[in-house]
DNA sequence: CGGGCTTTGTCAACATTGATGACCAGCGTA
DNA sequence: TACGCTGGTCATCAATGTTGACAAAGCCCG
């Protein structure tokens, strides 16, 4: 009887393979969405064997939520002033060049959008949104109703986001950056200031 | 040998089951997201062969499409007073009672939007949106740069829908509606009289 | 050294999914 | 009656996410 022939893989500490799927992951899935990228395909990408991609998250959500779990670097923009906010938050959402670190974390939300019919992505999202848009703001909003007012333009910014990067509006994509930053900026300004 | 025994389902004309199929897909589809619903969970409501929905339909995807695209009604605050506009919009969006045809259509919508990450969803949601929101307001805004602030209306609009009905933020799901009417209108209301 | 234990990895299956193709039954018409 | 069209069923396919049994490698403790 024939040695059954097994496929020698040399044995790596846990860490290194995780980081090693987390990384195919986060690649296939930020240029090709959740449900277009399969297990085999992320477990190809990181060399390894299907089951063990399983193994190390648990599920394929669960995969995709700690991939595109980009912690956004807080947007410093809105610890400065008040004035002008408006433009300089809208800026920094829509102008990024896609090489920064922010626009992968943009493109990493759009993602998240995406496949938000699966229940625990919907969950993050909503906490993603709240923690990187809404909650910085509310604490730098001054008059009446800024917890709601924070929200409203935390919207605001996920409709652009969305426009952009998911429904990839084309007069958006066409159109002259600066002027989307001081329309849509200004608008948001009002929700600023009042 | 005994004669095989098939099922037998009464002949009915092809208009009437196809109608049937559909139905039950939007039902479905509207509550419980694209692939939270299997063709085999449309077929049993439709009292069908699951064989017969990709019979008529083609594939799941275009099932989906035809039966989450609601012809929203025409949105006739679009065609009032420029005045109080942006306000009246966002009533629209936002206060309809669930019962109402409008109703269905936003959260139809909204299924789009979940389901965006399919190629062929992502277009209708574009063409949705564009022949919804942003065409209808091209033509009645005055002033420069009208195209791109009627996209950027939209962009806002789909915002405010995507935060209420996929986000789900908790925060303007509790508010005041006529708060939210008030400041997200007036927001929008910047973007129409420029 | 050697025997156990945990860790890391592999493979073969499974259930479910969307989709297809062969076949069948009713029915009108030539 | 025979043909053909239309509406419907069933068995089956390939692919998917997931699981469990098992195999090695390293490590600890006698």
């Amino acid at each position: 009887m024939t040695t059954r022939l097994r496929a020698v893989r040399p044995r790596q500490p846990a860490a290194v393979t995780r980081k090693a799927i987390h990384d195919a992951a986060h690649e296939l899935f930020r240029n090709e969405g959740f449900d277009a990228v399969g297990i085999r395909a992320v477990a190809a990408r990181a060399g390894v064997d299907a089951a063990l991609v399983i193994r190390h998250f648990g599920s394929k959500e669960q995969l995709f939520l700690e991939a595109m779990t980009v912690d956004l670097p807080a947007i410093k923009v809105m610890e400065g002033p008040l004035e002008g906010m408006g433009r300089a938050i809208v800026e920094h959402v829509v102008c990024l060049p896609s090489s920064r670190p922010g626009a992968l974390a943009v493109t990493a939300l759009a993602a998240l959008f995406r496949a938000s019919d699966r229940g625990e992505v919907q969950r993050t999202l909503r906490e993603t949104i709240e923690n990187v848009f809404a909650e910085p703001l509310v604490r730098r909003l001054e008059g009446g109703d800024a917890e709601l007012r924070a929200h409203l333009i935390a919207a605001q910014l996920g409709g652009l986001l969305t426009s952009m990067h998911v429904v990839q509006d084309p007069v958006l994509l066409a159109a002259d950056r600066s002027a989307v930053v001081a329309r849509y900026g200004d608008s948001i300004q009002r929700l600023i200031d009042t």
